[in-house]
DNA sequence: AACTAACACAACCGCCTTGCT
DNA sequence: CAGCAAGGCGGTTGTGTTAGT
């Protein structure tokens, strides 16, 4: 029993992406935008899954991404945000932008557990670790995500300037790929379009007092929004 | 030089959420 | 409101590369 299959598997390429089939995905999306993940490949000419088209676009291939080494400024605001939100890789990927929730994930599995564990601190809690040692993996919950409301409070005792209630990302939507390979287009353009957002945006590397990180840049282009989240209205309060 | 272990990261899997009918 | 399809997400696995012996 159990759920059909998303794709045909008897007839989709798996594995590594060719550098033929980058090129086919590319050229689509280029042309047409995303669509519907579903229909793409056979429209590209892709014998591919379209989840696996998705994968490859968003992790590898937009023209956005930042690739190469994290920064320190990066592993210190990835530190922050997972012991804010947990294992929530998409949200903390919402506020490092060209960064995948993928490669988050990935490096966070691969140096900052360790980083941690180096400096004595248990990689899901945040807490120092006493006595044994921590037990990375999955022994013990994100500290936020899925607490307790208890939990919940002692983290706001630590952060009590913070909003749990995250609504990340709800207005960095990220720019749609014609937006963004225009933008690689002009060289001389202003800052792309930047969809409206509520009026009570604020820079979570701010909050989280990296204010004079790179990574934050509210200072000296006040119309970057990617490194905000978007504490929910006040009752009665209207975005218009 | 050959082998092995550790590391890094791309890709897949399956569940959950969301939007549509 | 239930059922379904599609998208999105987090966990896990597979594979290539590098370092150590």
């Amino acid at each position: 029993m159990g759920r059909s299959p998303c794709c045909e598997k008897a007839h989709t390429n798996r594995g590594a992406w060719t550098k033929e089939e980058d090129q086919l995905l590319i050229a689509y999306i280029k042309a047409h935008g995303e669509g519907c993940w579903r229909s793409l490949p056979k429209a590209a000419g892709l014998l591919r899954c379209g989840k696996s088209c998705r994968l490859r676009w968003i992790n590898y291939l937009r023209p956005d991404l930042k690739r190469g080494n994290f920064t320190e400024e990066e592993d210190e605001l990835i530190i922050k945000l997972h012991g804010l939100l947990g294992n929530k890789w998409s949200v903390i990927a919402g506020q490092l932008p060209g960064r995948t929730d993928n490669e988050i994930k990935n490096y966070w599995n691969t140096h900052i557990k360790r980083k941690l564990a180096g400096r004595g601190i248990d990689p899901q809690t945040h807490l120092p670790v006493r006595g044994g040692a921590a037990t990375p993996g999955k022994a013990s919950k994100p500290p936020s995500s899925a607490a307790s409301p208890a939990e919940r409070e002692r983290e706001r005792e630590r952060c009590p300037d913070l909003n749990l209630d995250l609504s990340m990302s709800l207005s960095f939507s990220s720019p749609t790929p014609s937006e963004v390979f225009a933008a690689a287009d002009a060289t001389s353009g202003p800052t792309p379009a930047v969809p409206p957002r509520p009026a009570h945006a604020i820079c979570l590397c701010c909050h989280l007092g990296l204010q004079s990180s790179e990574t934050c840049g509210c200072r000296e282009n006040p119309s970057h929004h990617a490194l905000r989240y978007y504490k929910p209205l006040e009752q009665g309060q209207h975005t218009h």
